[in-house]
DNA sequence: GCAATTGGTAAGTGCTAACTTACCGATGGG
DNA sequence: CCCATCGGTAAGTTAGCACTTACCAATTGC
């Protein structure tokens, strides 16, 4: 049970637009949740449930201080997505490199630097 | 004016199980609506709506092929999510090395090779 | 020990969107 | 020319989920 990590709950974790404000605030730093509350325009218990989908997704973790619970990111959740992103460039190019076709090429072939890797 | 191809549109397409199922699909060569709706557990024009939404994401392009329309894969919108991607490991880092704590390391010492750049 | 702060949970509501069926325009073959 | 195939759109239904308020457990300070 618990942090499954999978690309899938990252992707749909991610795919609420609230949910990627909570998680571009704790980009910040870790934070409480009240304090990420404070800075969105959606109550307290709002940004508890987010945080439970983000934790189930392996994106975020959270540390008891005192009273409270600081929230941070957590890069397991993140490397998933990066890596099933990969597969994906990966695959369309080789499918792109068949069609070879952009509906879009102004300039020479080959743009998309991609990264080293 | 269609394309925008910003990575919050990619993370809202793609945050839909279905909507990826179809992109997977796409990834293994350009296919008509027909033979993407027939591998999927959908109709044809749920099929269509959702291709619909890729398209304005700049995931998948559409080219005439006769009576049929043949959709492929675009890397255009692909290159938003990763550079997105990017930045959110490079500040995922860096808070990280502040908290300096995973909470979850167990046998991997070492992990996240992260990618050369 | 008591009060105050913090956050997770329960219960309920409304809106979005993912799906359906039905219809229509467009293209190509006989 | 007509008919068949393909796909986008319209209209309507339904299920899920993002949000709310209310309540409760846990921890800390006085």
């Amino acid at each position: 049970m618990g942090s499954a990590a999978t690309a899938d709950e990252a992707f749909d974790a991610l795919g609420d637009p609230t949910r990627r404000q909570v998680f571009r605030l704790l980009r910040g730093g870790e934070r409480s949740v009240g304090e990420i509350a404070a800075q969105l325009p959606v109550s307290r218990p709002a940004v508890s449930q987010h945080l439970r989908v983000l934790k189930e997704a392996a994106l975020v973790s959270d540390r008891p201080d005192g009273v409270r619970r600081l929230y941070s990111v957590r890069p397991t959740g993140l490397e998933a997505l990066r890596a099933e992103l990969e597969t994906m460039w990966d695959d369309a190019l080789s499918a792109f490199a068949v069609a070879a076709d952009d509906e879009d090429p102004p300039r020479g072939r080959d743009h998309h630097p991609h990264h080293g890797r």
